[in-house]
DNA sequence: GCCGAACAACTACCTCGGTAGTAGACCAGG
DNA sequence: CCTGGTCTACTACCGAGGTAGTTGTTCGGC
């Protein structure tokens, strides 16, 4: 039972939708879903059951549709997704993304004390907050 | 000519390779890989032909063998990669994602030093930097 | 000059994400 | 009751990442 959630791309973005709406159709979804990500109804559903069997959704049947909610939360997708890239590119060091983003992406000055803050905030005296 | 540069696990591994010791033969980085990742010659003769299709590596005929070399820097790689899970995960939002890593990796209060250091040396003093 | 080792080339599969058509069940309106 | 719309189920395919066997070439040692 892999305890880490990857989702692809659109896979995520139905997740969105999921996590947004609560339960959703599979009609719900695709309409939640935009035009610029515009699909089949059949992609939609094809890709809930592929993610049903993945463990990522579960549905109830609603009538004549089913009603699909997520079994994951978006912090668990994210600290899973942020873990692993983190473990891959930065041998697992977060300080070392922290920095790569620091020097790599423009983060405003309103943005930066907001960060500063945070970090302040995170270190006093001995706090510590196990996982 | 895709800007952006998404290396998969096995891959990404072997680019490590090519990184550190700037070319190598198949055979070199298959050992280079070490026990965990090992893996037949033709798997990495295998993906190595497919990186150079998608042109992150090339290589050049030296008597028998083939030498490979990276065509994208780790850099470059580390900038693609993040930046694209930033753009899924955070809507493109840097400063989200860091704040990310602040709540949920623990970073030491070492690490947090260096990085309010850091933070502080990005701080402009006066110069606005709008995005 | 022949043989085996070393190599690249080619081919074949498997999985997963993604995309969607077709079939079958079923309900609601005339 | 039949018909059309709404659903799910099933099937088929494509591309990419990954894994490796088989084939063919070539080179160095005897």
């Amino acid at each position: 039972m892999p305890r880490s959630h990857q989702l692809a791309d659109l896979q995520y973005a139905i997740m969105r939708v999921l996590w947004k709406e609560g339960e959703a159709s599979v009609a719900r979804v695709q309409e939640a879903l935009g035009p610029d990500r515009a699909r089949a109804l059949t992609t939609i559903a094809t890709m809930l059951a592929k993610m049903e069997k993945k463990g990522v959704v579960a549905h109830r049947a609603a009538g004549r549709q089913f009603l699909y909610r997520g079994r994951v939360s978006e912090a668990d997708v994210r600290r899973s997704m942020v873990g692993e890239l983190t473990r891959r590119l930065f041998r697992g060091d977060a300080a070392a993304l922290v920095s790569h983003l620091l020097n790599e992406e423009d983060i405003d000055a309103q943005e930066l004390q907001r960060l500063k803050a945070l970090i302040a905030e995170k270190t006093p005296k001995e706090r510590r907050r196990g996982r």
